[in-house]
DNA sequence: ATAAGGGTTCCAGTGACGGGAAGGTCAAGG
DNA sequence: CCTTGACCTTCCCGTCACTGGAACCCTTAT
């Protein structure tokens, strides 16, 4: 397969795939015209990777990831920590985004929103509380 | 003023004044011996971008807050256009890590996590369903 | 005179790609 | 045989908002 068939078959761009060869996260062969010859655990490989990064893994945690994918000796348990590790970021960004949501929107109600110049949005942000 | 006392007073690091000056979000004067000589006004439009920045805004909502913040002739409803604009962004967010957030957790809840290699983490990703 | 602690510029790197240029390869059609 | 168009290749720059570090200048105190 070329580059083009398992881009498609996978869902990731061409040059995404190019990316994780240069990185080597995945190492197909090359045919003799110098073109990746993509197999079938490439392609596996390719839609798990997809996979853990929509699940908005790092490349970093991905490496890993792949690697305990293939190692038949692996545990469990070092899958698991790999993955509560990200479920803690991601409920950081949640409760950082969530608190700015809250601040915003609160300013945001407070502001008339028509064609005159006081806004509390502006104030708000340069901490002008008009007490 | 020099820098590192606005950087105090704002809490900004000076790497980052020092950049909000080279991409024209303040223009700060020149001392004699070439340093930057802060006014209160340059400080008061750092700390309005730290806020700003702190809610999340991007350096180019900031620089239009910005603008709107010293046009006496603007409207709220320009503001608040831009800070609605942002408040989407962020649900999208949300939305989106949450939904990373179902979907990990529920593989998370799966795996045993003991010295044995079977993972449904793994399972999950590489996308063998053992049904 | 010197040392510490400011300040300055410029260059490189971050993460995870995306855009685009310049050029090689392949299959089909005239 | 030649051309066309769709592939493929590498390489370099740009993204976003900084951060780190090098090399150097200025000021103040000892």
């Amino acid at each position: 397969m070329n580059i083009g068939d398992v881009a498609k078959a996978s869902g990731l761009p061409a040059k995404t795939i190019r990316y994780y060869d240069e990185i080597g996260l995945i190492r197909p062969q090359r045919g003799a015209n110098g073109y990746r010859a993509f197999r079938d655990t490439d392609l596996h490989k390719l839609a798990f990777l997809g996979r853990a990064r929509a699940l908005g893994f790092s490349i970093a945690d991905c490496r890993n990831l792949l690697q305990l994918y293939e190692d038949d000796s692996r545990t469990s348990a070092e899958v698991k920590e790999i993955a509560r590790g990200h479920l803690d970021e991601i409920d950081a960004k949640i409760r950082d985004l969530s608190e700015m949501r809250r601040t915003l929107a609160a300013l945001i109600t407070a502001c008339a929103g028509d064609n005159r110049p006081d806004c509390p949005i502006l104030d708000g942000l340069a901490m002008e509380q008009p007490t």
